[in-house]
DNA sequence: GCGAAATGGTAGGATATAAAACGATCTCGA
DNA sequence: TCGAGATCGTTTTATATCCTACCATTTCGC
């Protein structure tokens, strides 16, 4: 897939490239050898190919992608669609619990609820016990919003679920799991 | 792991709760009973419990974190980290191709490489045959770094290999690879 | 050759995220 | 009951990232 062994020197340009084509051998003296950028396909990784955060990270990026392919047209992408769903499974819960459950910075969820609130999806409640905190509930849109995007997230984990295989799945998803607890 | 169900309606406060500590009985009427925001260790993930998008999420997360906990001294994170290696093993390479190699868009690079340019660890250079494009290059201070780097690199690779176990770690990658090619 | 289309890189706007510092509030121990 | 410290959410600051548009340059079709 890569090449073989140390970086390649480069310095002899092979004939054939497709850098040739158009270009007349200029008649002027030796001239010096200059390296044509490196075409997309042939790029050596060095240790990258063989490492697991490198992939995991490339991984989570395609992963993203169809996500948000699949729900576009309602402007929700994973975060936030967790965060509803996590406000929906537990009425009531904190911006605290929910940055925890949700793995983000409690600091990240302030512009998102501003977002949802503003949008109708979630509304806020101060409670007479803990006037520090707030509770967060979906509205009746939000749980509307929330369904939906749960049948395209289902969606996705078919086509997830397809490409890792129904025999490996359930090892998968305990590896992912083992490294979520493992290495925080 | 999660409560069974649907979602927990959390009527009633649960005699022996945390919160009741210090809490004299109001002798007041009938108080209102108020929900408390639920404790982090008792929530609801709903479908994102079994969701594999949601954990691969969650694991690129621990592992990034981990990666910058043994890297912080040098100030370069994983997708820096990522641009020397594939600067450093192809000496001359695009800006486009070191982009589609690293799973980011291009415009990413311009303030990324600005940065490591201004810290004098990659040089660039214009080229005569395509004034488009750059070749990038690492400098002598960019070679030290990323050998050192790679060492850190490494003992984070080696805790990710022992979490995810000797006897996985092939068909964890190759899963790893088969959502890179497939989703995308 | 020439013009249209593609390509390499940058700029601007938008969102997501984290860390640190902060004010308000609550808890705990003595 | 009081004060130190913890906790909740926000603000501020700094990155990282994508997308769209853009400029300069190159390639392609004819």
């Amino acid at each position: 897939m890569h090449r073989a062994g140390s970086a390649n020197p480069r310095n002899v340009r092979t004939a054939g490239s497709p850098r040739m084509r158009a270009k007349p051998a200029p008649r002027a003296a030796r001239r010096k050898v200059r390296l044509p950028p490196l075409p997309a396909s042939d790029i050596d990784l060095g240790p990258l190919a063989g490492w697991l955060g490198f992939h995991l990270r490339l991984a989570q990026s395609s992963s993203f992608q169809s996500f948000a392919r699949l729900t576009q047209e309602f402007d929700v992408r994973p975060g936030r669609f967790a965060l509803l769903m996590l406000i929906g499974r537990n009425p009531g819960i904190s911006q605290t619990a929910l940055s925890k459950a949700n793995g983000r910075d409690k600091s990240t969820l302030t512009p998102a609820l501003a977002d949802l609130t503003r949008r109708r999806l979630v509304t806020r409640r101060r409670i007479s016990e803990d006037r520090r905190s707030y509770q967060l509930f979906l509205t009746p849109a939000g749980k509307a919003m929330l369904d939906e995007l749960t049948e395209r997230a289902k969606r996705h984990e078919e086509i997830l679920e397809r490409i890792v295989g129904k025999a490996d799945r359930a090892r998968f998803m305990e590896i992912l799991k083992r490294i979520i607890a493992g290495v925080a």
